[in-house]
DNA sequence: ATTTTATATTAACAAATATCAATGAGAAAT
DNA sequence: ATTTCTCATTGATATTTGTTAATATAAAAT
């Protein structure tokens, strides 16, 4: 059950010793939920970070009744609310599961337990911190910088467990364009596709 | 020179202690740079962060000779290209002032030094990556839930700074749009002003 | 197998936004 | 005061993207 959780662990934190890993896995909980199922809700406080061991999780916000998606989170990497949970605020987006899923959380509660008792999760926070600024970082910028088709071109090949996993329709808003328009990309892609 | 530095640090760690400070202030370095001059550029690694005590530093992309601007930081805030800084891999931005600015430099591996000599610090880049996770989520959030209108009125409510100190032409490419667009959605927006 | 349901495609048209070129206004330099 | 330069505005037009509605396709349920 806890044999990725650990090697991810074990790779963030090289100095990681056994009975570190032990204190940190007694604050584990074990998580299933079922495709469509909610994990956080818009208005409740998030109070956990989810590592994924099995299953697609996917955070959007509704705006004017339609559903904006903001990320897609495949195994073998956490995922929360993370605002909320940083600031014990309501949350303001939706996480919910895209297929049948087995999660390991640690709450609020028990991570400040674990800041206070070994510096080496102080570590572990702020290095995980650090890879979900990076990651949302280079989001924004392809955002900026490419356009829709570009992004999605990016998608095909960093992303592929996404066009793999998740609905055509939830990527068009992931990409900030509506399904139509990216199915009209997508046709103008395959007869421009160039031919390597 | 370091009362505002000192100040954010405070704030950030209540628990401080004066011997804590004073080993961190030893770590720190001055910078002045003029208005127009660089601080990282695209290629260059980013070998320090810089707490802003005066004037206005921007990072921005160019993409097909064209500069995308990714954030304009004031006053007593930290910035970095921080994807840079945390990797050590080349820039892919470039980071400039907009006025002539002075700054309070922490290396890389003068921070490596702090985190290892005492865990209070490892706590403080922890909180400042987790704040600048949410700064730049909220971004995210904007560029994909609200019109360029609404992001542009949210600069108007909520970062003024920048429309006090920022070329509008800068502004425009930071929501999204051209600099031509910005003018007209202004235009528009002042003649359908709300009366209160 | 058949029927439903969800998702994807397509077309026609409308709206938003970009591009290009010209003009205007203000700040900085001389 | 005049000139130069930078930035902002405006207009005409092109391109991109959204909207609406219909149809097609594929997946799920019965």
């Amino acid at each position: 059950m806890f044999k990725y959780i650990k090697e991810y662990y074990i790779k963030l934190l090289p100095d990681l010793q056994e009975k570190d890993w032990n204190a940190l896995q007694e604050k584990l909980t074990i998580q299933y939920v079922k495709k469509g199922e909610f994990l956080t809700r818009n208005g409740e406080v998030c109070r956990q970070v989810s590592f994924i061991n099995k299953g697609i999780l996917r955070m959007y916000y509704l705006v004017d009744g339609k559903e904006i998606n903001m990320s897609f989170v495949p195994p073998f990497e956490y995922l929360s609310e993370y605002e909320s949970f940083l600031t014990s605020q309501p949350a303001n987006a939706n996480v919910d599961a895209l297929e049948d899923a087995e999660l390991i959380n640690l709450s609020f509660d028990n991570m400040q337990l674990l800041y206070k008792s070994n510096p080496i999760f102080e570590k572990a926070g702020r290095k995980i911190a650090e890879m979900l600024y990076i990651s949302i970082s280079t989001a924004v910028t392809r955002l900026l910088t490419l356009t829709p088709e570009q992004r999605y071109q990016h998608i095909l090949e960093n992303e592929p467990y996404i066009i793999q996993s998740v609905p055509q329709y939830m990527i068009a808003s992931y990409i900030g364009i509506t399904p139509e328009h990216l199915s009209r990309l997508r046709k103008k892609m395959t007869s421009t596709k160039p031919l390597n």
